[in-house]
DNA sequence: ATCTAGTTTAAAATCATTCTAAAGAGCCTT
DNA sequence: AAGGCTCTTTAGAATGATTTTAAACTAGAT
């Protein structure tokens, strides 16, 4: 077993910020206790701030957005475009796509071994592939 | 060749709208015009809205937006994801994915056949795919 | 020419997100 | 344990893309 076992969670949650670069400020903790619990799940800056009230704490709108910003640049989350409406942030950072039905703007993630991409384009010259992002729009059979 | 080289180019336009279901009105000719002439790009409203100036024309920021979106609606263009900071909007409404490079904000062309997905999963339950997107995001060599 | 539903317009409103500048909190050094 | 430096947080203002409003206009039918 890992040794994240033998600290407290607010320990576990503050290392892992230390290693990603981040500061354990009181609020990037009590948002990685929420965010990086392993479940693998997608967020809004809205949908947290209710978990974070829920949860009984406060944290500030600003610090709110600068935290999944910050997150997601140090590589714990990552940001999934779907539209453009509000931001969505997926707490999995692994490999993998999702499915998306613009009906009622649901997201759901797709295992990862059920996208094959048999063959990719090469980078333009100069470049290098950094991810690639499949989102597969789906909608309800009865239209 | 095509009936469109037996009528002006307004006509022309005109008539692709009337098939889309929109009402030929100055300004979507104009557009249409602009937009709709075979040549594949992308575009912003901001842009469009510099290539109507161009032009010599003016139409409000309103009729931009709702253009777009409704050319988008009936088919006659196609939106791509790649941020939230602005719609981008495709004249290529063929099957085709995207380079995008975030550093400048680049969005290219893959051809058809240079991305081959071999393997689709099947969509949830009473569910039916609708379109497939592949974004490429790409990154210049020297980080 | 007249009518009517659909459209355009300038301007205001919306709303997610970022910015501001002042107060607070990690954390390193004494 | 205290001081100090830098990074963060905060409430609120600002930003900016997009939508909405309500009045003026027009395509198309009669
Ligand atoms: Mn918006
Ligand atoms: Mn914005
Ligand atoms: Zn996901
Ligand atoms: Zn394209």
């Amino acid at each position: 077993m890992t040794q994240k076992n033998r600290m407290t969670p607010k320990a576990h949650f503050a290392e892992k910020l230390r290693l990603a670069g981040l500061r354990p400020t009181r609020q990037r903790v009590a948002i990685a206790a929420l965010l990086l619990d392993g479940r693998h799940r997608h967020v809004t800056a809205d949908s947290l701030t209710e978990e974070i009230t829920t949860a009984g704490l406060h944290v500030s709108g600003g610090t709110v957005y600068n935290t999944l910003n910050q997150f997601t640049e140090a590589g714990l989350l990552r940001r999934v475009m779907v539209h453009n409406d509000y931001s969505l942030f997926d707490t999995n950072t692994d490999h993998h796509h999702h499915f998306y039905e613009a009906e009622n703007d649901q997201l759901v993630d797709i295992p990862h071994d059920d996208v094959i991409l048999a063959q990719l384009p090469a980078a333009p010259d100069g470049h290098e592939i950094k991810a690639v992002d499949v989102v597969i729009h789906i909608q309800s059979k009865n239209s």
